[in-house]
DNA sequence: ATTCTCAGCGAAAACGTTTTCGTGTTGACA
DNA sequence: TGTCAACACGAAAACGTTTTCGCTGAGAAT
C-alpha cells in the first residue's frame, strides 16, 4: 500500500524546497530546466496528484456543487441530476447530492451539512412540506451568506435566485388543445392538490385552453387527488378514486393528468370499465417517463426535458460562481448592485403516441 | 450579506486566542466558565460552524463517500443511491456521485477526480465498457492507494474488496419454478449477452431450474438481445427480435426475462401477437420497478432489493473506514494482516402479480 | 574593483481547524 | 516569605497547497 505522495515529501526526497516543486510542477519559469525535468520525472513517477482539499482550503472553493432534491428514485428528478452532472463535469465540478425526503426537516439538515464549506452552491427543487409550511428562511439565509442557489421545477418567488422552470402553463395548454382539436367535448383533469406549484400550473393551462376554446369547464370533471406523500403505497386508493370519477361522468372522453401515473393508472381503470383508448377515450400525461414509453397503449405526454433543465441549472450556477470570482478579483465593490437574477423557462414538448387520435 | 464567521474572527473580536475559542466551543475544562459562556453566546449570535473542508484537511478524512455508477437515470441504480444516502446520513456521511454512463475512460476519469482527497472510500457498480475491457487497473491502483472499495451488483472477481450482490442465480431458479409449477412447459429466456455478469448468472439459473425438473433446455427458447448500449433508442428493433422469437417459437408458454423492459416487451409484443397473459403464456421478469407495478397486466418480477443494497454497502464502506481510524490509533501495525473483504449477498424475492397464474 | 541585474531558489504566510505544550498568575501551604 | 499546584489561557505546529517576497551568487556593466 502506497500512500498519496505529497509535495512535502517529494521535497525532501530531491533534496529541494516545497516551493520549488510546487513551482516546477507548474512549469514556473523560475525554476531552471533542470530541476524542473528531475521534479517532473520524480512526480510522474510517484503519480503525484495535488491534494483537492487542500486546494479547497487555500482556493476558498471547493469545485463541487450541491444538489438537492426531494427524492431520487424518479424519473424527472434522476434525470435531472443526469443534465447537471453532465455540465458540472466538463466545466470541472463534482456534484454532491441530499435527498430531502419530502421533509422540510431533513431539507434543513442537509441544507447546514454542505454550506459548511463542503460546496460552493446550490441547485434545488424544494420539498412538499417546505411548499405546504411556506417557510423559505433557510433558503434565503443560506444565500445571505454568499452562497449561491439555483432552483428548479418546485420554486418560489419568495426566494430571490436563478430559476429553471418548465413552462407547466403552456405545456398544459398544447395537450388539452390536442384532445380538443381530436374531437374531445368533455375533457377531464387529473391533479393533485393546489399548493404543489407545478400543479396549480397546470390547471390552470387546463382552464385557459378550455375557455380559449368557448369550452365551459365543470367543475365535476376535476379531480383533485390527495397524494398522501407516499403515491405507491395507495396505488389501490387511487385506481377506486378514479373509478368513481369515471362511472359518476359517464360523458368523459378525453383526460389529461398532471403526471405520468395519474395518467397511466387512468388507462388501466378505464380499460377494466371496457372503455378502449384511444377510441373511446383520450389520455395525455405530463412528464415523459418510462411509464410514458412502455404502457399500453403508450401514452401521448408532455415532456419535461429534464436533463435540459439540469444542463441549464448547472450553467446558470457555475457561471454566478465564476462571476463571482472575477468580481473578486477586480476590486471590492462588495455593495452588489446588479444583482440580476434569471428565470430560464424550458418550453415542453407534445410527444404523440398511441393514446390519442 | 454576512459571509461565514471564523474562529479567528471570533478571537479577534472578543479579544482572546483562537485556541481559546476552539476549546471553548468544545466545552473544554482548561477554559474557565465565564469565557465560556461568553465565547458560546458570541458564536450562537453569529451562527459559527467550523469550516467542513478545514476540519477534512486537518483530520485527513472527508466524511464523504463517492458513488460512481454507468447509469442514473435507471429505477435500480437510483435505488440503491437512495439506500446509500439514507445510512451515510445516519452516520454522519456526505455523498458525492459521478456517472460512467457505461464508459471506461469516464469512469477512469471520475475516480481520479474523486480519488485526490475527495472523499474517503468508493461504492461502485461497473461501467460495461469495462466489463467488456475486463481491465481492471484502476480499481486496484485506488485500492492499493489506501482507499477502501465496495463494489455492488456488478462486480468481478479480480478486484479484492468489499462486495454486495444480489443472488441472481437462486432468484432465476425461484422465477424459473414459478413459471414450472403453474404448468409451463415450455419456457422462454429473453438474457443479454454473456459479459455482463448479472446476464450470465440469470442465464445460469434458468438453466439449472429446468433441469431440477427434468426438462432439458431448448437453445431455441434462448434469445440474447444485444443490448446496444442505448436500450432507449433501439426500441423497436427490440420489438421486432422478439416477435420474431415468438413467431419462430409458437409453443412458448411462458417467459423469464432478466430485466424489466425485455419482460413488458414481451408482454406487448404477446399481446399483438393475440396471445393473452397469464392465459397463454406467463411472463416473469427481473427488478422490481415502476414499469412491472404499472404495467398492464401487472408483472411478476424478482424483487432485488436495490435500497437494502445500498445500504448494506454503505455500513460496510463505512464500518471498514472507521475500523482503519481506531487501527492507525492503536499502534502502526501497519502490514495488514487481516485484510478479510466480505461479500453480501441480498436474497431476492418473487414478487407475484397478474402476469403469472 | 565596484555596482547592477538577473536567474534560481527558499522562507513564510495564508486558508480554518484541533491539540499539545508552555507560561503566567493566583491562592494555599509550609 | 518562599514554594508549589492549579487554573486559565496563548503560541505554535500540523494538515497540503500556492504565491509573494527576499536572498544569494554569478556574470555583466561601469
Amino acid at each position: 500500500m502506497k500512500r498519496k505522495v505529497t509535495l512535502k515529501q517529494i521535497a525532501r526526497e530531491l533534496d529541494v524546497s516545497i516551493s520549488t516543486v510546487s513551482k516546477a510542477l507548474s512549469n514556473s519559469k523560475e525554476i531552471s530546466e533542470d530541476t524542473t525535468q528531475k521534479i517532473q520525472a520524480f512526480a510522474k513517477l510517484y503519480n503525484y496528484r495535488p491534494n483537492n482539499i487542500a486546494l479547497s482550503l487555500k482556493n476558498r472553493k471547493t469545485k463541487t456543487i450541491g444538489i438537492l432534491i426531494p427524492e431520487i428514485v424518479h424519473h424527472f428528478f434522476s434525470t435531472v441530476i443526469r443534465g447537471i452532472e453532465l455540465v458540472a463535469n466538463q466545466r470541472g465540478y463534482n456534484v454532491i447530492v441530499g435527498l430531502s425526503n419530502e421533509s422540510f426537516t431533513k431539507e434543513i439538515i442537509n441544507m447546514e451539512m454542505l454550506a459548511n464549506g463542503s460546496i460552493d452552491g446550490f441547485i434545488l427543487s424544494i420539498s412538499k412540506e417546505t411548499l405546504l409550511k411556506q417557510d423559505y428562511h433557510h433558503f434565503n439565509a443560506t444565500i445571505s451568506q454568499g452562497m449561491p442557489i439555483v432552483m428548479f421545477d418546485r420554486v418560489v418567488s419568495e426566494v430571490d435566485c436563478d430559476k429553471v422552470i418548465v413552462d407547466d402553463f403552456s405545456g398544459s395548454i398544447k395537450a388539452v388543445k390536442k384532445l380538443i382539436s381530436t374531437g374531445c367535448k368533455h375533457i377531464a383533469l387529473i391533479t393533485t392538490m393546489d399548493y404543489v406549484s407545478v400543479g396549480k400550473l397546470r390547471t390552470q393551462g387546463y382552464l385557459e385552453a378550455l375557455q380559449d376554446s368557448k369550452i365551459t369547464p365543470d367543475a365535476n370533471l376535476i379531480l383533485k387527488v390527495e397524494d398522501a406523500l407516499n403515491v405507491e403505497g395507495h396505488l389501490d386508493i387511487l385506481e377506486n378514486e378514479i373509478e368513481q370519477f369515471f362511472k359518476s361522468n359517464a360523458k368523459i372522453d378525453g383526460v389529461f393528468a398532471v403526471n405520468e401515473l395519474y395518467a397511466v393508472t387512468a388507462m388501466k381503470v378505464a380499460r377494466k370499465l371496457g372503455l378502449s383508448i384511444p377510441e373511446h377515450i383520450q389520455v395525455i400525461g405530463f412528464t415523459d417517463g418510462v411509464l410514458s414509453k412502455h404502457a399500453t397503449p403508450s401514452l401521448t405526454t408532455v415532456s419535461q426535458h429534464g436533463q435540459k433543465m439540469g444542463e441549464q441549472a448547472a450553467h446558470l450556477l457555475i457561471d454566478r460562481l465564476e462571476l463571482q470570482d472575477d468580481k473578486n478579483d477586480d476590486f471590492m465593490l462588495d455593495e452588489e448592485p446588479n444583482e440580476q437574477f434569471k428565470t430560464i423557462v424550458i418550453e415542453t414538448d407534445l410527444i404523440e403516441r398511441d393514446s390519442t387520435r
